[in-house]
RNA sequence: GCGGCUAUGGUGAAGUUGGUCAACACACUGGAUUGUGGCUCCAGCACUCGUGGGUUCGAGUCCCACUAGUCGCCCCA
């Protein structure tokens, strides 16, 4: 039997995980920048927390992995944001924090949905969170910090898409004019569609299905429903941006999966035409009631979520210059019966702040000279079994081939001294 | 949840209308060079072609099922 990882996931080996420290980097110092500081929260939550009332979205209602031990339910958690404001409240960093309060999160999500490139049922995300403030500048620096990581890995054609959902008031509007609106053309639309048409009427125009419905072509536009202080306040966005020097194009078709947003909404997606079906890189947007749903106090949010495979793989097609090894200073070779001694020694040569690679196992030396060469190691020491005998090392330099034979005691001092040439 | 494509060694892969030893390259191991390397040369390295059935005198090559991967729909980061 060979085992192999479930559907969807997949292992990060070494020569990736280099990409993944690097990119990581990138992410925390940019974050640093705006400073906004880490929270980490479970892996799991318990359902409820993401199985919101009347959330119509997918990712809630049918890809959550969600298992019962006993009598509770727990659920992986399938975004960030949820567990976010969910600490926030619990801890109540209303009553402690400067607000803003400024979270960023970095870390493993589960959707169980059907793999392919792009999208796996378990990834990683890097998102960050904005409590408390409520003002267009925020949402614009917001963006601003996702754009910059963007930048940062030179990853170009990418696209800033930005929508407004209004406030409640607006969007009331519009939902009853969608509903009086789509009510003759009930039986036209797919059976999502007439979920979406009771739960949340407004994802009825992001349906992909019933995209080319003559009624949806004629449907009324939430712009249209917008109330002067929802206007507005979009508009000082979009001056916002412009201050902040990021490009946009406004896409009224935006609504977004999750049923928390208000107000400001995007995606930020890769235009490249080799970057599959999931263009997204990162998308969020605002959230006036997602802090009191909690038990929190009425704070208003705004948010976004980085799929972190997604901005590796497309900074590696724009060719940015991951490191290509781990180093390495010394690689000590042991010939004959010294394997104890090639130990000690190595030990004294990592204390002494060397990389150090060993050989410990019987093999000839022209064997354990390539191994020395794969290791890219700059100095090779030789102990055998004549050198164990004199308390002597023979340490070669790998640039120019010059060898010297030194007390073993002086090993890792010779190597330094050479080191500041 | 639905559809297309794919499945040969550590890796990349050849495998012709089903009919010799399952090419070739890289990697790896050993040797030429019994304690000094990146070149060269030589040798070794898939009782077996995702799994299980079937057709056939004969299947890696055809059929079915399953499994996995991949791409797309949907969804989304």
């Amino acid at each position: 039997m060979v085992y192999q990882t479930p559907r969807g996931t997949y292992d990060i080996l070494p020569d990736e995980v280099r990409k993944w420290h690097a990119v990581e980097e990138v992410i925390r110092r940019i974050t640093q920048y705006y400073r906004y500081r880490e929270i980490r929260t479970p892996y799991f939550e318990d359902t409820a927390v993401f199985k919101r009332e009347n959330d119509s979205s997918d990712m809630v209602n049918k890809e959550m992995y969600t298992f019962q031990m006993g009598r509770d339910s727990y659920t992986l958690r399938p975004e960030g944001t949820a567990g976010v404001i969910r600490a926030f409240d619990q801890h109540k960093l209303y009553g402690s924090m400067e607000l803003p309060a400024k979270f960023y999160y970095m870390g493993p999500m589960f959707r169980h949905e059907r793999p392919q490139k792009g999208r796996q049922r378990q990834f990683t995300q890097f998102g960050v969170e904005n409590i408390g403030v409520k003002s267009p500048e925020v949402d614009a620096e917001t963006i601003a910090l996702g754009y910059d990581i963007v930048k940062a890995l030179g990853v170009s054609s990418v696209k800033v898409c930005i929508n407004t959902l209004g406030d409640d008031e607006s969007r009331a509007a519009y939902r009853a004019a969608l509903r009086e609106y789509f009510a003759p053309h009930l039986d036209e639309l797919c059976t999502d569609c007439k979920r979406r048409y009771e739960q949340n009427p407004l994802r009825i125009l992001d349906c992909k299905v019933d995209r080319d419905l003559e009624c949806m072509k004629n449907a009324p536009k939430l712009s249209e429903y917008l109330n002067e202080e929802s206007k507005a306040y979009f508009d000082r966005v979009l001056k916002a941006l412009d201050a902040a020097g990021i490009p946009y194009e406004v896409d009224e078709s935006i609504v977004r999966g999750l049923d928390y947003y208000t107000h400001t909404v995007f995606e930020v997606i890769s235009t490249r035409p080799d970057s599959g079906a999931q263009s997204t890189i990162f998308a969020g947007g605002r959230y006036d009631h997602f802090v009191s749903y909690y038990g929190g106090p009425d704070l208003s949010g705004i948010g976004f979520a980085i799929g972190m495979e997604r901005l590796i793989a497309l900074a590696e097609d724009d060719g940015y210059a991951f490191a290509s090894e781990d180093a390495c200073d010394v690689y000590v070779i042991g010939l004959g019966d010294v394997a104890s001694e090639v130990l000690s020694l190595s030990t004294k040569l990592r204390k002494a702040n060397l990389v150090t690679e060993a050989n410990y196992v019987p093999r000839s030396l022209k064997a354990q000279f390539k191994s020395a060469d794969r290791s890219g190691a700059k100095y090779v020491v030789i102990l055998g079994e004549d050198e164990v005998k004199n308390g002597t090392v023979n340490i070669k330099r790998t640039a120019d081939r010059t060898q010297v034979s030194v007390a073993l005691a002086d090993a890792a001092e010779t190597i330094s001294a050479w080191e500041k040439e």
